[in-house]
DNA sequence: TAACGACGGGTTTTT
DNA sequence: CCCGTCGTTA
């Protein structure tokens, strides 16, 4: 045991008992910064230097950037020891690629994105002449999606579908399974959905597979979905050697199909599992701990959990009051500007989450602005640029002929001459014949319907890629190289005289490199396994922690990583908690947990920042402060840089005193006295002008009706703008509430004017 | 078939 | 505000 000293020695009690924990189920509940990763990491370590063989422990967790960290660190723990580290999807891609045989798929099958899928689905919708019907493809997709991921088959659902749009997506299901089949292409559901499925029907491969994955590990359990759960459960039968890892508190992800009660039921899933509490906090100030307790404690559906911490007290939390959305871009750096000045923090030292994406864009000019190094974390971007795309779809036509989404992206990019009247003759013919558009193209002669230009363009694209199929030996980067060349891709963007074509051109070329990278990393990796890369790719991959910029990210982004000084932009109603969400209070709590996670990746200090008004979609709007901050306790610090300049916050106030008893609640945040409107002076020089409340038609009585729904009386109204509720009483569907100011209902009957 | 203009519509979070 | 899609025209 001695040599394993400095596997336990700096861990404190329970740590160490998770980590020497044997055989047999374990929960651990890690809090936020109680250093799980450091457990999880350990635990591997000890069990490989206990004489387990790395050949028998597979460890899951949430990111790919997050596995291979993990294999470093338990190669420099116990080296020469390959363990399998990987999230669900990759663990399933693999799987499916080794036992395609077995299993009956093409082991070359592409991995669909979501936006491919939703093509794939309203080419499925066309087919099925379903395309009169007002429900979008990404919406029916997204409740394949959904239906995926419970596992359930489309004959399943087609039973229980019982209004009008579950019939629509019952109708559309097995069409597009059959049309991902038939393309060799796999969505990401499919990863975990098709290896849950194979477990369960195929008792000698589950057997096979559980006694070869003797030990498994998981971390971020709170996040996994009933497909996840699957694999794992059926892995785990002759073995029950699974220790999970995870924090109900820290549970962001319900929207995409996780279940925070798989974690909730493991001690009863699992019989005999022991569970290991980590409370101590390592990473936070007792400031910032206090903060994220008392905000995660309202939220009703939790167990009551405390986080503690022996860290100094610390700065306290501060609440940052911004004019507007550029005040607030501008602000928060120039402060982390000032703090590389004064030495106490580097830039590296500072990160900055927002609710959304779209945040970004003030920061971005306020950076460049200031000078001041930043990286937004949001790796995918690059390789989802048009061109980027494009050159992709050429590769995984080249690894996957059958695949018609990137045919047809790419069929006529350059232009061939190839118009969508001569695709849709193809697509039929391909149809008939029940072959890919790529083989459809390679028998030209046969259509007689094409001809001209048109065939003669299929005829060339055809040749090309028979061409380029001669050379998939090459490595990844000179496959690319040959792509660019031999398509015509490259010169087309040469000749170009569009000066974004010139961007584009860099960005291919840049493609090239990364390919290159990929394969100097390990050159026995092909193109299949680059295009799985960038496909299962998730945000923080393309992170770099090393370099000293700021890093700015969403809140969901940032789980797992850690900051001395975290900035949480835009903490308004309507934002976080996001709009979408309020309606519901289940979604809510959600939004605090989101919160709640942004607020523990800070070590030193936190700032949560908010704006009077903010532009958004081209529109300037007023903001009120995020509900979260008033839960906050009363000893965090409140800053008002600008109450010098008071234009926003009368405009603010005014408003908030002219709108709706519900936003006047709101208004009276106890951040600031609120002046009485009569007591102030006109503001001749203001800007934006007070909105009256548009007269939306809807009041108690009026008829109204929602796409879903159908028609409804309106029960009950209040509020104003994002804050209005509305609910209504539906024949079909009971009584609904809808909130915020994009609210789906058509007036169809008036109230009778006013007598 | 391609290029251009008008239009509408939509923006949470992601593997 | 920006995007993509649709419809018209050369």
């Amino acid at each position: 045991m001695s040599d394993d000293a400095d596997l336990l020695a700096d861990l404190t009690p329970d740590q160490r008992a998770a980590v020497m924990h044997g055989e047999g189920p374990l929960l651990i509940l890690a809090g936020a910064g109680s250093g799980k990763t450091r457990v999880i990491t350990r635990r591997v370590a000890y069990l490989l230097r206990a004489g387990v063989r790395a050949h028998n422990i597979l460890a899951i967790t949430f990111t790919n950037k997050a596995a291979g960290e993990m294999k470093n660190r338990v190669e420099k723990l116990a080296p020469g020891n390959r363990v399998w580290v990987s999230t669900f999807h990759s663990l399933g891609a693999r799987l499916l690629r080794q036992y395609a045989e077995r299993l009956g798929f093409d082991r070359n099958f592409t991995i669909y994105d979501t936006d491919d899928r939703n093509k794939l689905v309203k080419d499925a919708l066309e087919a099925a002449g379903i395309d009169n019907v007002k429900f979008t493809p990404e919406r029916i997709a997204g409740a394949i999606s959904k239906a995926k991921n419970q596992l359930v088959t489309p004959p399943q659902y087609e039973r229980t579908a019982t209004d009008f749009f579950q019939k629509t997506v019952a109708a559309v299901y097995p069409r597009y399974e059959k049309r991902l089949r038939s393309a060799n292409a796999m969505d990401f559901d499919d990863l975990l959905y098709l290896p849950a499925m194979a477990l369960k029907q195929n008792e000698e491969l589950r057997a096979e597979l559980d006694s070869r994955f003797r030990y498994i590990m998981i971390d971020e359990y709170q996040d996994t979905n009933s497909a996840q759960y699957q694999i794992v459960k059926q892995l785990s039968i002759n073995n029950p050697n699974v220790c999970v890892v995870g924090d109900p508190d820290q549970s962001i992800y319900k929207w995409r199909g996780s279940d925070i009660k798989i974690i909730l039921d493991f001690e009863r899933d699992f019989p005999n599992a022991r569970t290991i509490t980590l409370a101590q906090n390592y990473r936070s100030t007792k400031s910032i701990i206090r903060a994220a307790s008392v905000l995660i404690d309202h939220n009703k559906q939790r167990k009551k959990k405390d986080l503690v911490t022996d860290n100094p007290q610390g700065e306290p939390v501060n609440v940052i009051t911004f004019d507007n959305g550029l005040d607030e871009a501008e602000g928060v750096v120039v402060r982390i500007k000032e703090a590389v000045k004064a030495g106490t923090f580097k830039y590296r030292d500072h990160a900055i989450f927002m609710r959304i994406n779209a945040l970004t864009r003030s920061l971005e000019s306020a950076f460049v602005k200031h000078g001041v190094p930043f990286q937004i974390v949001k790796g995918l971007a690059f390789f989802e640029r048009k061109e980027n795309r494009d050159v992709l779809a050429y590769l995984r036509l080249l690894t996957n002929p059958h695949d018609g989404v990137s045919f047809l992206r790419v069929v006529n990019a350059p232009a061939r001459g190839i118009g969508k009247v001569s695709l849709d003759k193809l697509q039929s013919f391909a149809a008939s014949q029940e072959i890919g558009l790529l083989a459809a193209a390679g028998q030209i002669a046969k259509i007689t319907e094409i001809k001209g230009k048109a065939a003669t363009g299929l005829r060339d694209f055809h040749r090309l890629m028979t061409d380029l199929r001669s050379k998939m030996d090459q490595p990844p980067h000179e496959l690319v190289r040959l792509v660019l060349d031999k398509s015509g891709y490259e010169a087309m963007l040469r000749d170009s005289t569009d000066e974004e074509d010139a961007d584009r051109l860099a960005n291919v070329s840049e493609l090239v490199t990364a390919a290159k990278q990929f394969w100097d990393e390990d050159n026995s990796r092909t193109i299949t396994d680059f295009l799985e890369q960038i496909t299962l790719a998730s945000d923080t991959d393309g992170w770099d922690e090393q370099a000293d910029h700021v890093s700015v990210m969403t809140l969901h982004a940032s789980k797992g990583l850690e900051f001395p000084a975290v900035y949480i932009l835009a903490v308004e109603q309507g934002l976080l908690p996001h709009e979408r969400s309020l309606a519901n209070d289940e979604e809510i709590e959600e939004e605090r947990r989101l919160c709640f996670v942004g607020m523990t990746r800070a070590m030193k200090e936190l700032y949560l920042c908010h704006a009077r008004m903010r532009e958004f979609r081209g529109q300037l709007n007023y903001c009120i402060v995020s509900q979260f901050i008033q839960e906050l306790p009363r000893d965090v610090r409140f800053i008002d840089p600008s109450m010098a300049r008071n234009v926003a916050r009368t405009a603010a106030d005014e408003w908030r005193v002219k709108s709706s008893a519900a936003a006047k609640d709101w208004a009276d945040t106890g951040l600031r006295p609120l002046i009485p409107p009569a007591s102030r002076k006109p503001n001749p020089g203001l800007k934006p002008t007070i909105p009256d409340a548009p007269d939306t038609g809807l009041a108690v009585g009026v008829l109204v009706q929602h796409e879903e729904f159908g028609i409804g009386n309106v029960a009950e109204v209040s509020g104003f703008g994002a804050l209005r509720k509305v609910r209504v009483r539906f024949a079909a569907h009971g009584v609904k509430l809808f909130v915020g100011d994009k609210i789906k209902l058509k007036v169809i009957v008036r109230k009778k004017a006013e007598e």
